[in-house]
RNA sequence: GCUCUCGUAACUCAGUUGGUUAGAGUGCUGGUCUUAUGAGCCGGAAGUCGCAGGUUCGAACCCUGCCGGGAGCACCA
């Protein structure tokens, strides 16, 4: 040790004995020896520390051990679900992660073996966006002028480059996993693997080719599933249109219909309407009749959108009323009424019958030849037909918005495809992969049918061609491509599904898994219930090749592994041997169908993402290639992942896909968390300027502190991140590191060895200590039940509390002990209960706070303790320890806790200073506590500096009473009675029954001719204060103070004024300790008075040698004030002659 | 629109099977302690427990309706 820091440390201790001055004499030639503990600086910076806890863990290959010492014992397996490495990981990114490190961390300290596999995603959309991005594509021709394979290796690339960038950030979180080992979705393995689930549907024959209308985007080529779809909806206006549809046979009438997607109409099949909705035949000054809704007429559309301005966009107006656009084009009359049904069947011209798509036998461009056969074309099916019901019986045509008749364009919507296909009806579907029209659309071929001005030209034409009856902007919700913002159309494409007709077997196993919290569960079940099949091909690049080949006979088979693969192929294996099964290597391979023995090619499909990610339980646990293994691993006891979303995403693709491989829960517990927000709830985003970047956050706030922070939410709710709540939890970190400190620096000069007894029990232990070891026994068991149950954040509370406890109760009240110059049996007690506690303590949060907790760790075993441990990391978890544990002991030091605390409020209450010296403290209570009391009466009162304790069995001297009626218990008794009860008890003599409760006598009561008891504990007695007395009370005490003083007191805490004053000044002018002093004091009389009343005690604190000497002479006083008098203090060091 | 969920102090949230005077943290504010602590401690102000009914002797809690926030699902032709 440096000659330095021993001055300093031993200042530190003389320093603290300044009020105990006559000790400080002999406290000073206390010479250390050779310490165990290194000093620790009480300015400690947490961020230096993690990053010397890094350094300290990799070359001391700490993990690595950890993983040695736990192999072959029990297992606890963890499934991590695959990170997006697509970019840098984010705040969000470190709850969850924080979350999977901490669990598995105190598992660990368990002795259990764990796998520590991190996992990254790889493919997808997601992927190909950003590289687009970086190469500044526009669309999928880009791409493939580009050539696939480049394309496909750069994604590769940057999967790899982000993918290691997420690993640095994980382990600067002080995450650890087995990082070398980390799975990637884009493996062979995992892509096999998903063929083999494939191939098992496939021989169950739920996989099919379907063509749907399905939601597309033009810009980024490729539909969207039921999942993705959801993601990207955004409130838009639309110019919407009320078109006339003119009756065949009914000149001047028309049906009139409505549509915010003008461009379907060039594809209109048919009008459905509601048989059982009553229609107006409603005449416009013009003469012409218009078919519509009775409903519809004066219904005012989106009223409560526009009123409350949800779900409105700024600018567009109201929308009015049928009735009124009719009046403002000129007035209208009533005609008929007549019902739905009546209008089936009904024929009417379409508003594009002179396109050529429209006139094409068979529809255009999928062609029914059934219906072309039949010569029927679109135009043939222009009649009224009926909406019908959806799958879930409500009606598809409803009144309110619209007209009540909908133009049905059966290639343009899924519902109407729908109702398409029930009434045999020919289908148009306009558009191509860039959602640009097809060529039988005469002026409109290639123009883009989402494109502003396109909806214009076709408003043009239908005015020209007088069908357009009105024009206005429609505010709606409406799909749009996640991506790059494209609004959707609906488009009818091929694409290959997953029937989920075995939804059921889902179902069954959900209800196997513990979901936390538990309504995830019913989540769950909701999605179930609600998905439709599964969709599972896009038509993209970087992806699952889906292993899918088609022949010349519409038939198709899907391969199951490589190696089915090779035994099949018949061209072009050799070009994809040694590469990734993923495009556009494996399109080369060309197979030899194993019945038919036709030659057949890959579909050019990718597959969805969540394919990827949903086949890891069976993927990264080697299910195809070690059984033996997979079976060890799953299922996996534990997942955690962020909640939203993940119902319809991965969690679905992990049950589906688990159900079909092995029917069999995948995971056991699924701890499911909220969204990372910033300080004030909002959203956290880039250009609003709050993010927070995690690697500011890592070096600013700290690790520590962060992973503190999503330790202590409740996982349920939104967590709001930011530098403020981490300035309170670093204020926790900062009392635990002092509470260290403060041992340190004692124990060094003491030079306490931890080694020099062997079992802490036979130390002369003192009430405290039991108390404090029996708390942090008690802490030890609610920690593993909250660790057990995956309730951290409930456990961080305990913790809390228990490090206030330590640092305000028991080391504040034991200080002297450490500070006392003998280095007795009873020091010796309070060093090992510190030390011992604080390492307890550091055990139980060592997964929350692996940095703080490790560093202090070291240092107080550091060779010196007999677990002798490198690292934290490598003990193991505390047990709870019966023969620690005291109940009673708890409740009574706790009971002077709180006591002290009541004496305290008092004292505020009656703006009386600690400092001020009290006689009496006066305590009343309705248990028996005095014995507890006066066992801790010294601390009470010299935590409250009072002279004494008085029990009072008659609560009369310091105040009066009110007396209750005890609720929960007399209700049992009277029940609907109750009433009349109270009434009786509130009118009774209040000294009478305080009285009888007192004594412990029943009271009678007389309820309706019968007599019944009131038993003495069935009444409360409730305090208030009277006289010059500052009481408070709570359920089980009251406490008291005498708020008038008497003269001597009043003196004495003059002197304790004045004490204090001359201490600071004693320090001011750089005195020594020891060093004795003479006083002068120029003050009242009463002061002077006070002074030489305690004349003793006065001159002991102080080491004062003389008082108000003339003969000697003085510098310049240190002027006061006290109890609001000025007063002058002089000192000056005494010189012995 | 349907389903779920929440609504408690300025803010963030507790609040047990319905029971006595609805709590904590932060912030504000007043006081206090004096040092292992960047602190700590004790007060105060601040509440129509979203609103309205109902059940009950008694409702923040249970029921109904409404209003408001959030989420999920569907639809917006």
């Amino acid at each position: 040790m440096g000659a330095t820091a021993f001055k300093a440390a031993v200042l530190g201790k003389t320093k603290r004995c300044v009020r105990f001055a006559h000790a400080s004499a002999i406290k000073i030639n206390f010479m250390p020896k050779k310490t165990k503990f290194k000093k620790v600086d009480s300015a400690v910076n947490f961020i230096d520390i993690e990053h010397e806890m890094l350094r300290f863990w990799d070359e001391d290959d700490i993990f690595n051990k950890l993983r040695k010492k736990n192999k072959g014992n029990e297992k606890w397996s963890f499934l991590d679900g695959p990170i997006t490495a697509n970019n840098p990981m984010g705040v969000h990114h470190a709850w969850g992660r924080t979350l999977k490190d901490l669990y598995q961390r105190y598992h660990s300290m368990l002795g259990k073996e764990l796998r520590y596999q991190n996992g990254f995603d790889c493919q997808g959309l997601w992927v190909e966006v950003e590289v687009e991005k970086e190469l500044g594509f526009k669309s999928k021709r880009d791409i493939e002028e580009h050539g696939i394979e480049n394309f496909v290796n750069l994604c590769k690339d940057r999967v790899r480059k982000f993918s290691k960038i997420q690993t640095e950030q994980s382990k600067r979180l002080g995450y650890w996993m087995d990082w070398d080992n980390s799975y990637f979705t884009m493996s062979d393995e995992n892509n096999y693997a998903i063929w083999a689930f494939l191939k098992k549907l496939f021989d169950d024959g739920k996989i099919y080719k379907g063509s749907d209308v399905v939601p597309w985007s033009g810009r980024s080529g490729t539909s969207y599933s039921q999942m993705e779809i959801i993601e990207g909806r955004k409130l838009v206006s639309h110019l919407s249109v009320f078109v006339k549809f003119p009756l065949k046979k009914r000149k001047d009438e028309s049906l009139l219909v409505w549509t915010t997607t003008p461009w379907t109409l060039t594809s209109n099949i048919a009008a459905a309407v509601n048989v059982s909705l009553d229609y107006l035949m409603v005449k416009s000054n013009d003469g012409h009749i218009y078919y519509l809704a009775e409903e519809n007429f004066k219904f005012e559309r989106l009223k409560k959108q526009f009123k409350e301005k949800k779900q409105w966009i700024k600018g567009v107006p109201k929308l009015k009323t049928l009735e009124q656009i009719f009046k403002e084009r000129g007035g209208y009359t009533i005609e008929g009424k007549i019902k739905g049904i009546d209008l089936i069947g009904l024929e009417y011209h379409g508003p594009f019958d002179e396109l050529p798509a429209q006139q094409q036998y068979g529809g255009f461009p999928f062609v029914n030849v059934d219906l072309e056969n039949k010569k029927i074309n679109a135009i043939k099916c222009h009649k009224v037909i009926d909406g019908g019901k959806d799958g879930i019986g409500n009606d598809n045509v409803v009144a309110g918005e619209g007209t009540g008749i909908v133009h049905i364009a059966t290639g343009c919507g899924a519902i109407d495809n729908k109702i398409g296909k029930k009434n045999n009806l020919v289908s148009i579907a306009p558009l191509d992969d860039e959602s640009k029209y097809l060529d039988e659309f005469g002026w409109l071929n290639g123009l883009v049918a989402t494109d502003k001005k396109t909806t214009d030209k076709i408003i043009n034409d239908l005015k020209e061609k007088k069908l357009l009856f009105y024009a206005e902007q429609y505010p709606h919700v409406y799909p749009h491509c996640w991506r790059s913002g494209d609004e959707l159309v609906f488009r009818t494409v091929d694409e290959w599904y997953i029937n989920m007709d075995w939804r059921d077997k889902i179902h069954k196993i959900v209800d196997n898994i513990n979901w936390i919290p538990d309504w995830g569960n019913e989540k769950e079940h909701e999605w179930l219930n609600n998905m439709g099949d599964w969709m599972i091909s896009k038509k993209r690049f970087w992806g699952l090749a889906l292993p899918i080949w088609t022949f010349d006979d519409n038939s198709f088979y899907v391969v199951g592994s490589k190696e089915e693969l090779k035994e099949l192929a018949i061209e072009g294996w050799d070009d994809f041997e040694g590469n990734s099964p993923h495009r556009p290597w494996i399109d080369k391979v060309k197979i030899k169908h194993p019945d038919s023995g036709l030659i057949g090619k890959r579909i050019p499909d990718v597959g969805n993402p969540w394919l990827d990610a949903g086949i890891v339980p069976f993927s990264t646990l080697k299910y195809n290639q070690d059984k033996e293994y997979w079976k060890q691993w799953y299922p996996a006891d534990f997942v955690t992942e962020c909640f939203p979303g993940q119902f319809r995403n991965w969690f679905y693709s992990l049950l589906a896909m688990s159900t079909i491989m092995d029917n069999t829960a995948p995971f056991k517990t699924l701890l499911g968390h909220a969204l990372v927000k910033d300080e004030t709830g909002r959203d956290m985003h880039k250009s609003w300027g709050n993010a927070i970047w995690f690697e500011d956050a890592a070096e600013k706030m700290g690790v520590d502190v962060m992973r503190w922070l999503y330790a202590s939410q409740n996982p349920e709710q939104n967590l709001r991140f930011g530098y403020g709540a981490a300035d309170e939890v670093r204020k926790r970190l900062i009392t635990l590191w002092n509470t260290y400190s403060f041992f340190v620096t004692y124990a060094r000069l003491d030079n306490f060895d931890p080694n020099s007894y062997s079992n802490i029990k036979k130390l002369t232990l003192s009430k405290l200590d039991h108390w404090i070891l029996a708390k942090v026994n008690e802490l030890v068991k609610i920690s593993q039940s909250y660790y057990d149950n995956f309730q951290i954040f409930k456990m961080m509370d305990e913790v809390v509390k228990f490090i206030d406890n330590l640092s305000n109760w028991y080391v504040r009240r034991n200080r002297r002990r450490f500070w006392k110059s003998e280095n007795d049996s009873d020091k010796i007690a309070a060093y090992a209960t510190l030390y011992e506690t604080i390492i307890v303590l550091l055990k139980i949060i060592a997964p929350v706070t692996p940095f703080i907790t490790d560093k202090i760790y070291k240092n107080l075993v550091s060779g010196s303790n007999s677990e002798n441990n490198e690292s934290i990391h490598l003990t193991d978890f505390p047990s709870y320890n019966n023969e620690w544990a005291n109940k009673d002991l708890i409740n009574e030091i706790d009971t002077v806790i709180s006591i002290v605390t009541m004496g305290r409020s008092c004292r505020n209450l009656a703006n009386i200073k600690n400092r001020q010296p009290l006689n009496e403290l006066i305590i009343y209570s309705n248990e028996k506590i005095d014995k507890l009391i006066h066992n801790n009466s010294k601390q009470i009162l010299e935590e409250l500096n009072i002279k004494k304790i008085k029990f009072i069995e008659n609560v009369d001297d310091i105040i009066s009473y009110k007396i209750k009626p005890n609720f929960s218990l007399l209700s049992k008794k009277f029940g609907k009675n109750m009433k009349q009860v109270i009434d009786f008890i509130i009118n009774q003599d209040t000294k009478e029954i305080y009285d009888k409760v007192k004594y412990k006598k029943d009271i009678s009561i007389n309820l309706s001719g019968e007599n019944h008891i009131i038993n003495p504990e069935e009444i409360i007695i409730e305090e208030v204060p009277i006289n010059n007395y500052s009481v408070v009370s709570n359920k089980k005490y009251t406490i008291g103070i005498n708020t008038l003083l008497s003269d001597s007191l009043i003196k004495e805490g003059i002197v304790r004024d004045i004490i204090r004053h001359i201490q600071s000044f004693r320090k001011e002018i750089n005195l020594n300790v020891e060093d004795r002093i003479d006083v002068k004091i120029d003050g009242s009389e009463q002061i002077l008075d006070a002074l030489t009343t305690n004349k003793e005690y006065f001159f002991n604190e102080v080491l004062a040698v003389s008082f108000n000497q003339k003969s000697i002479k003085m510098n310049e006083p240190k002027k006061i004030k006290i109890n609001g008098k000025k007063i002058n203090i002089y000192i000056k060091k005494h010189i012995e002659e």
